[in-house]
DNA sequence: CAGTGGTCTAGACCACCAC
DNA sequence: TGGTGGTCTAGACCACTGA
C-alpha cells in the first residue's frame, strides 16, 4: 500500500476538518487522546495491542508504534514489555514522581500526610474563575489542608476546583490524601500535566500558626495550575512550604 | 541481513566490553556522545547525514534515525528539515528556555544583564570538592555577579567552577553574560543538562544591600548543578532571587 | 535541482510475560 | 506456548532547504 495520508474513519467520529495536514501518527495520537477522554480505556485498563490498533484504524503497525511512544513519553500511558499498553493511573508512584516535587534534604522523597481543615463551598472570585475557566456566577470548592511529615507540617495548601465539575465533593467524609486518583476514578477527569510558578513569600500569622513557625518566615509558595486530557484547567492550588529541611527539586534537560 | 547484535568497529575505538547487551541504536548514541566530547563535531557544526552516519557505523537508517532522536530530545542535538543535524549550541534562546526559569508575572522572560562583582581564585572547601568532584587540594574559581533587568537588581548569584577545568579565566577581563557558550567556546566543556534544588530564604544584610531591599525579606534560593555531557559535574551555582514581580516556572508532565 | 530530514510501510526476529 | 511490546532492517515517498 502506499501512503495514505488519513485515517480510514471507521465507525461515527467527525473526522479532523483538513487540518492543514498532519501527520499520520499524530492523527492517530489525537484518535486515542479523545478515546482516552471519553473514557473507553479507563486508568489502568489496557489498550489494544499495537497490531490491532493498527488494523483498526486502518494504518500500519509503525505508525501506530509512534503515536503510542509520543503518549507514553508525555506520562498518558505506560507500556510493559511482554503484557500491553496501559492508561496511566494516578497511583502513589506517578504523584511522588512526577507531582510532587519537594525532597528532604538528605535526598528521600515521601507524599506527606494530609489533615483536612476547611472544606466549603463559595461563589467563585474573578481571579478564580480566571484560573478555572469558569462561567460569571460559577461556583467552587475551597479545600484546606496541612500536611505533614514525621507529625511536622510543612505543606499548607488551598485547592480550588470547579464545584460543576466536581459535584458532591463537599458530601465526602474524607478528602484522601492522592486527590488526583479521587479526581479520576470518582468524577473521571484526569490531570494529564501542570504548570507551577514558585515564589518566596513571608508567612503571614496565620501560616506561622498552621506551621509551627513565627510570622515572617521565608516560604515557598507554590501556585498550581493543574491541566486534564483535553488542555482545560482543572485545579488550581495554592501551597506554602517550609524549606528548612525541604527543597523543591527542578530538573534541566 | 539480519541482526548484526554490534556496531562493527571501524577505525581506534575501544569496542564495548560485552555490555549485557544493549540496544543497537544505544551503542550508535554512546558512540555518538563520546565523538561529541571528544570535540569531533563542534556546537552549531552539523553531522553527517542520517544516511552517511548509517553506512559508516554499519547500521540500519532507522536505527541511527532512532539515536539521533533521543539525542534531539536530550538536547544535545538540533535537526533542521531540508538542511541537516547539527549539534546544540549554548545560544540566547537556549540558555533562555532551558536553563532560566526566571519569568516576570506578566508572563514575558528576558535574560537578566548581568554585573561582575568579584572574581577570585581560593582553595575549594570541602562543599565544593563534594559538589565539583574535585580531588583533595584542588583550587575553584569564585564568580560573583549581580543580576539586573531594566536597572532592576533581582538576582545575586555565585558560580563556583574548577580552577583545573577552566583554566586561566580570572584573566580575563570580561564574563560574559552567557556563561554557557564561554565554557563551551573557550573551554571546549558543554553542559548537556542542570539540577536545581530551590528553597526559601530570608536575605541577609549583604543580599538586601545588592538587591536594594531591606534585611530577611524573602527569596529564592536556586541551587544549581550544571553536568557535562559525560556526566561530570561542571558549575555549581547559588543564585538568591528577588521574587515580588518574578516567578520561577516549572513544567510538570 | 540535489540533498536533507520526516513520514509511512512491511516484515523479521528478540525479550519478556503469563499461563 | 502464544501474545505482547522492543528492536532492526529495507525501501518508498513527502516536505523542506539552499544553490
Amino acid at each position: 500500500m502506499t501512503d495514505a495520508q488519513d485515517i480510514a474513519v471507521p465507525p461515527a467520529t467527525p473526522a479532523d476538518p483538513l487540518p492543514g495536514f498532519k501527520p499520520l501518527y499524530r492523527q492517530v495520537r489525537e484518535r486515542l487522546v479523545r478515546q482516552l477522554i471519553d473514557g473507553v480505556w479507563k486508568p489502568g485498563e489496557a489498550l489494544p495491542s499495537e497490531q490491532q490498533l493498527a488494523v483498526t484504524l486502518g494504518v500500519s503497525p509503525g505508525t501506530v508504534r509512534k503515536a503510542l511512544d509520543d503518549l507514553t513519553a508525555e506520562n498518558l500511558l505506560v507500556r510493559r514489555q511482554g503484557r500491553g499498553t496501559f492508561v496511566a493511573e494516578h497511583d502513589h508512584d506517578r504523584v511522588l514522581f512526577q507531582y510532587f516535587m519537594l525532597t528532604n534534604d538528605n535526598g528521600t522523597r515521601s507524599l506527606p500526610e494530609s489533615t483536612l481543615v476547611s472544606l466549603e463551598k463559595i461563589r467563585a472570585n474573578a481571579q478564580e474563575r480566571n484560573r478555572l475557566a469558569l462561567a460569571a456566577r460559577a461556583s467552587v470548592w475551597h479545600i484546606e489542608r496541612v500536611r505533614t511529615v514525621d507529625g511536622h507540617a510543612i505543606i499548607r495548601e488551598r485547592i480550588i476546583l470547579s464545584a460543576d465539575r466536581f459535584p458532591g465533593l463537599g458530601d465526602r467524609i474524607d478528602i484522601p490524601n492522592n486527590v488526583y486518583q479521587l479526581y479520576a476514578v470518582t468524577f473521571g477527569v484526569s490531570v494529564a500535566r501542570a504548570e507551577e510558578r514558585l515564589k518566596a513569600v513571608a508567612a503571614t500569622p496565620e501560616d506561622a500558626k498552621c506551621l509551627a513557625t513565627t510570622s515572617g518566615t521565608p516560604l515557598l509558595e507554590i501556585d498550581r495550575t493543574a491541566y486534564a486530557l483535553d488542555e482545560s484547567p482543572v485545579e488550581w492550588r495554592l501551597s506554602r512550604c517550609l524549606t528548612e529541611d525541604y527543597h523543591y527539586l527542578s530538573d534541566l534537560r
